[in-house]
Parts: structure tokens; sequence; C-alpha cells
DNA sequence: CTCAGTCTATACGGTGGCGTATACACGAAA
DNA sequence: TTTCGTGTATACGCCACCGTATAGACTGAG
């Protein structure tokens, strides 16, 4: 019984690929079967082969993305080494300058407000991150009350930065967050002004 | 000509209360006139007397989160006065603390990200907290620098905090929170435990 | 009471999306 | 070459929602 044939045109990958692209975008209101089928140049017949129903690829959008911005992050992070502090900047940038995980990460934030079982997830993938800023911070800070706090600061600036619309008169945002990176660093500052 | 009559059963000010409900609850896409009828007791009959269609409703709804979320908050913080710390912690109170500001918040934070026209009002109303935050936190830090890395910190950590899902192990949040609000106020801490 | 003005209920057509059913296209195995 | 499994296109019924049209109900003025 060896009849296994006709390469899938559009397989699972395209449409979790392609439906997170969607997300990213617009939420998870924006992933409808039909817009991501037009997208791929193809017509909704043959997702229900691959997909039980819209909800199951919604699931596997998530074990994607779960995957991606844990393991394969932490890894990278940890192959490369270095000093703490730059393997903290490098997790930030890994996750969260990424053009393809951020926009998914911020619309997986709000969409965790609203389902419990999407808040879970959301929960695994942040205590994993915390243990690293937790680790990484507690290297050059000894109160661990106080390395929570930093560490809880770190990450809201990462995430809060995005939902945050403010201006910042002479200065670019990119200036201020470097600035309080520092503070949360205990990196020393000399005024560069005059 | 007077023949101003039959008052109206479910006025403008109804539609946008339950409209800010439901986007509080499940975002702008959330935001469906039948439903919101349905809740008020009513069909969508007479909505379109109040409304050209359903995107007046939406831009009514933020007029009024605006006016809400700003003029109150900072008439009520300069009202009651106080030391700076104690302002910036009653500011933060009023505006995310309050079970019906703080959803509506974070939703039309998430909306902005997409909608250019909701960004921009999310700016006027970020410009105005920060603005807050930096003469109050200013009070206390003269480098301007720092000034405004705190202040950004402080409203990350504000809205950040909403967006994390992580746990702290002993601690609660409320404490990881107050700890981190100490380290930005230049608060003073003595280690309490043993 | 009558009338006009306003709000509301109901019915309608249109659109977009879901999930199913069915028929076609294609390629390896026999 | 025939056959069978797989993936795809198309068509369908269904539902939710939008915005419109229309007719009834209520209310104060005359």
């Amino acid at each position: 019984m060896r009849h296994i044939v006709a390469a899938t045109r559009t397989p699972r990958d395209r449409w979790i690929e392609e439906g997170l692209r969607a997300l990213a975008a617009g939420g998870p209101d924006a992933v409808r079967i039909e817009v991501l089928a037009k997208k791929l140049g193809v017509t909704k017949g043959g997702f229900y082969g691959s997909f039980a129903d819209r909800d199951a690829l919604l699931k596997a959008m998530l074990d994607t993305w779960e995957r991606e911005s844990i393991d394969e992050v932490l890894d990278r992070v940890e192959r490369e080494g270095g000093d703490p502090r730059t393997k903290i900047q490098r997790a930030g940038v890994l996750t969260f300058s990424s053009d393809r995980l951020l926009p998914i990460d911020l619309a997986i934030r709000d969409w965790a407000r609203r389902d419990e079982a999407v808040a879970e997830r959301l929960r695994r993938v942040d205590n994993r991150r915390m243990a690293l800023l937790r680790e990484l911070i507690g290297t050059f800070c000894s109160d661990p009350d106080e390395v929570e706090a930093r560490s809880l600061l770190a990450f809201c600036l990462a995430i809060g930065e995005h939902f945050l619309a403010a201006d910042h008169g002479d200065h670019t945002r990119p200036q201020v967050l470097t600035r309080a990176a520092d503070l949360l660093l205990n990196r020393s500052h000399q005024d560069d002004s005059h």
C-alpha cells in the first residue's frame, strides 16, 4: 500500500507562515482562511486537508511561534556567549528587533488578554525569558528582590516601548532606550553634553 | 418650528459606552452594531439616527476615551496635589487601575499599531502623560537625559506590566512592581528579609 | 383629537467568511 | 496505460453583519 504521491502544492507550513503574517498585521481576527488562500495563490480547497478547521490553524501557529521565539533565541544566545550585558542585549535584539517575530509577539500579547489558552502559552514563553534576565542581571546585582524588579523593568521596557506613542523632544526613542538600559544594567554614565 | 420631542430611548452616549465596553473586551473588531444593540435590549434601528455608520461610532468612542483618560485624570491629579512621588502614583492608579479605563487603554494601544488615525490620538494622550512624568521626576532628578529615561521606564512599566504573563516565584506581581517603582523613583530600600 | 417629529422594529439585499460536497488534475505504482 | 490517492477548484448552504427602507408607536403642540 504505497501510494504516497501528488506533492503537496501548499503544505501545512505555508498556511502557518501566512497565518502568522496575517496575525502580525491584523490580529487573530485577520486570520481568515480565504484571505490566506488568496495570498498563497490558491483557493481554500486544500486547507481542510491539512487542518481540521480554522482553530487548528491558530493552534499550529502558536506552536510554531512558541518554538521559534524561545528555543531558537535561547539557543543562539547561549551558543554565541559573551558578557552578561551583551547577552541581554542580544536576546532583546533577537526577539524584539526581528521584523518577523516582533509583530507576532505583540499581537499574541494582546490576544492573550482575551483567550486563556493563549495566555497560558505566553506565560510559558515569558517565564523562560524572565529566567534568562534574572540569571544575567543576577551576575551584577546581588539583592534578589532587586534582580526581580530590574528584570521586570527590562522586560516591560522591551515590550511596552512598542505600545507607547510618546515623543521625546530633542531625543530619539533609541537614545532614550539606551539610557534606560544603562540605568537598568547599572552602567555608569558621564554627561556627554558640554 | 418647535417640535423637539420623543425622548431618545437610546441616546448616543449609551451606544458609545457599550461600544467602549465591547472594545475593551474584544478589540475594535468586536464592536458590532447588532451586538451592541442586543446588549442594550434594542435593535439597531435607532443606531443610524445617532451615527452615520459604524466608523462614526468608533470615532466618537475615541473622542470620549481621549477626554476621559486625559483631562479628567490630569485635573484630578492637579487638584488633589501632594508630593511628586504621590502624584505619580495617583496618576497611575487613576489611569491604570480603573477597571473601566485600563482595558480600553490597552485595547487602543494594540489598535494603534494598525491604524494611523488611532496612533495619532494615542500619541496626543501619551505625550501629555509623559509630560506629567517628566515634570514630576524632574523634581528629584537633575540630569534631563536621565529624567527622560526614567519617565519612559515608568510608563513602560505601567503599560507593559499588563502585557506580560511571567510569574515571579516567591513574589507577587504587586511586590515586584513596588520594588521596581522604588528603583525608578530613587526611593531608598532596606532589605527587610532576615 | 389630530398632527408632526422622532425613535424603534422589522424586513431586505449585499458581502464575506466558514465548512462540506463534489468533480477534476496529476503523478507514481501496477 | 490504467488505476488510485492526493490536492485543488468550484459550488453550495449557512450565518453574522452592514446599511437602507419602511411602517408603526409614542409624545408634545395646537
